[in-house]
RNA sequence: UGGGGCGUAGCCAAGCGGUAAGGCACGGGACUUUGGCUCCCGCAUGCGUAGGUUCGAAUCCUACCGCCCCAGCCA
């Protein structure tokens, strides 16, 4: 087994299929072949990137090979703005789809004439039935439907009828190109299934060219058998498709044997769910238009664009996607699984720095007045070849308010009356004197420091507990941090049928902290520049923050704190 | 009441007739100049339920139970 190739330990079951297919020959020398097929009407996120990384992955393992297609079958819906969002995201996910990036309507013509074969072979034919009649003859769940008065109609009307249908005769939705299969089938997919409606709307790509657009069902599979694709991997409720795909795929084989020479196969796998938000277009996009965010690529949504804009890497989407495995079994994926994820993968990675949120003011009595002294700090902990940095100490720093308790409760070993800590690279402090204002609020901390106790030379014989992190005053860089959290306060926002998922958002989930004081090294960071923050969190320079004087961080995730837990 | 799919720990998920992998979460401990990281330990006599077949069943059979999807000229 190699890092490289997956096959060896990924063990869910389609590799176990593929792995089946390659040693029973199935394929021939035909190498695997996978696609993703987005439609381009709204953006990407976590779980459209499992599909993709997971069609990738495999044409990866298996030295196969990954298109990228965009099912642009619909007008109506789609637009030009989308498929650049989605290039977009897919490559920074770092699936390479080569020199395969596919559209749907690429295939038009192809497909027109694949209807018209199927029209010749009577097995397929215009119907005039509008859609409400459609509906009706349809039958229910448990009545067999009704076949439709114009299904006899003649080879030769049919193939009159749909050739003027393209040229635009007739208004839009007065008639449907239908297969002719089973209207008394108990899978209503297969009574008769609708193949090409007419629509007088113009397509991103072929403009008015077209005014007959093809369905979903007539279209995917005939475009995967066009792309030689060999494993056509969508979502579990497209299982009751396939019956309907063979049939399209069967016919193409038989019908179109010039383009069309091999027959491609679905497979369903079970679409990513994720606590604490929310996946469906719909609610992203009600999210969206009502402001409870400000924007696709706000870094609370699950969209790629949030993830990125947040901080998470795509190493930790790819980690994570590989960790979540695939099934056939309806699932909820725990968020703490790819907070995990992106935690691992940063914590070797990312430079630390010193940032006090909530600050509250140390003076050191005994400290020469007016002195500066420079402390050496690692990088990154246990990696030398990181480097060092300079960190200046004075008289006058700020610590993080809840480092300090006054009447603190037996395992507390931060700061308290009387009690010692140690600053971060730094020296031993002894709190002396608590000063409050008029409210009896702590404003200021008295204390004195151990000259011995130098960080790298402690003489002091001291062993403190408590290690705390701490800004110098006079030193400080102002930042901006914004604090992120869960989108919304319960695990599953859509659970309860009857309460509208927006009253489950986390008032909380953005907290704004300014004029946050940070050692001074913070002011070189450069986009895209990932730190942890000692003892709270990682963090990612916001790449388009609203306000260019002062920078901004967003927290990617906060660090793992078993204090907090404890106190619970 | 038709068709399809799914039930293995709190959440994911291996397992494919030989006696329940792994990860996350959780609990405990060690270490620690980040209450971080790392490292140990613990965590299903049990695989939706009930029967049956078998020397042996999460795996095979039968019946039941529960949850999800399908009646777009959306994808």
């Amino acid at each position: 087994m190699t890092e490289k190739n997956g096959t060896e330990f990924k063990s869910n079951f389609i590799y176990t299929m593929i792995k089946e297919d390659l040693g029973k020959g199935l394929l021939g020398d035909k190498p695997i072949h996978t696609r993703f097929p987005p439609e381009p009407n709204g953006y990407l996120h976590i779980g459209h990137a499992k599909a993709i990384l997971l069609n990738y992955a495999i044409a990866r393992d298996f030295n196969g090979k990954f298109n990228l297609r965009f099912d642009d079958t619909n007008p109506i819906k789609e637009e030009q703005e989308f498929v650049d969002s989605i290039i977009a995201d897919i490559r920074w996910l770092g699936a390479d789809w080569e020199d395969r990036l596919f559209f749907s309507s690429d295939y038009f013509e192809i497909k027109y004439e694949f209807a018209l074969r199927l029209v010749k072979a009577g097995r397929a034919y215009v119907c005039d039935l509008n859609q409400e009649e459609i509906r009706q003859y349809r039958g229910t769940l448990t009545e067999p439907g009704v076949e439709s008065p114009y299904r006899g109609r003649p080879v030769e009307e049919n193939l009159d009828l749909f050739k003027r249908m393209r040229d635009g005769e007739f208004p839009t939705g007065s008639r449907v190109l239908r297969a002719k299969i089973d209207m008394a089938s108990g899978n209503l997919n297969m009574r008769d299934p609708v193949l090409y409606r007419i629509l007088h709307a113009s397509h991103h790509r072929t403009g008015d060219k077209w005014s007959i657009y093809p369905m979903y069902d007539f279209d995917h599979p005939f475009s995967d058998a066009l792309e030689g694709i060999t494993h056509s991997l969508c979502s579990i409720e497209y299982t009751d498709h396939r019956p309907l795909y063979d049939w399209i795929v069967e016919n193409a084989v038989e019908l179109m044997p010039e383009v069309v020479k091999f027959h491609s196969h679905q497979t369903e796998f079970a679409r990513l769910n994720m606590t604490h938000t929310v996946m469906s277009k719909r609610k992203l996009r009600r999210l969206v238009e009502e402001g409870y965010v400000d924007g696709w690529d706000d870094p609370r949504m699950p969209t790629i664009a949030g993830l990125r804009r947040r901080g998470v890497t795509a190493e930790a989407i790819a980690d994570f996607q590989e960790r979540v495995g695939v099934s056939r079994a309806e699932s909820t994926v725990d968020l703490a699984l790819l907070d995990h994820c992106i935690r691992q993968k940063l914590e070797t990675k990312a430079p630390r720095r010193m940032v006090v949120l909530d600050p509250l003011k140390v003076v050191i009595t005994n400290w020469t007045a007016g002195k500066t002294e420079n402390v050496k700090m690692e990088n990154i902990p246990g990696d030398e070849s990181a480097g060092y940095r300079e960190v200046p100490f004075s008289g006058e720093i700020y610590i993080e308010r809840d480092d300090f308790m006054e009447d603190p409760p037996k395992k507390f070993f931060r700061l308290a009356p009387g009690r010692e800590v140690r600053l971060k690279s730094a020296y031993i402090i002894r709190c002396e004197e608590v000063i409050k204002d008029g409210d009896g609020n702590v404003t200021e901390l008295r204390c004195t420091y151990d000259l011995l106790s130098k960080s790298g030379s402690d003489r002091s014989g001291k062993k403190v507990k408590g290690v705390i992190h701490w800004v110098s005053t006079e030193h400080a860089a102002r930042v901006t941090v914004n604090l992120y959290d869960n989108l919304f306060v319960v695990e599953n926002p859509e659970e309860d049928d009857e309460k509208d998922f927006i009253s489950h958002i986390n008032p909380q989930s953005l907290i704004v902290c300014r004029n946050v004081l940070a050692e001074p090294s913070i002011l070189e960071a450069t986009p895209g520049n990932r730190y942890q923050f000692l003892r709270k969190g990682y963090f990612y320079l916001d790449p388009q923050p609203s306000n260019k004087d002062v920078p901004v961080f967003n927290r990617i995730v906060a660090l793992r704190d078993s204090w907090a837990r404890k106190k619970k």
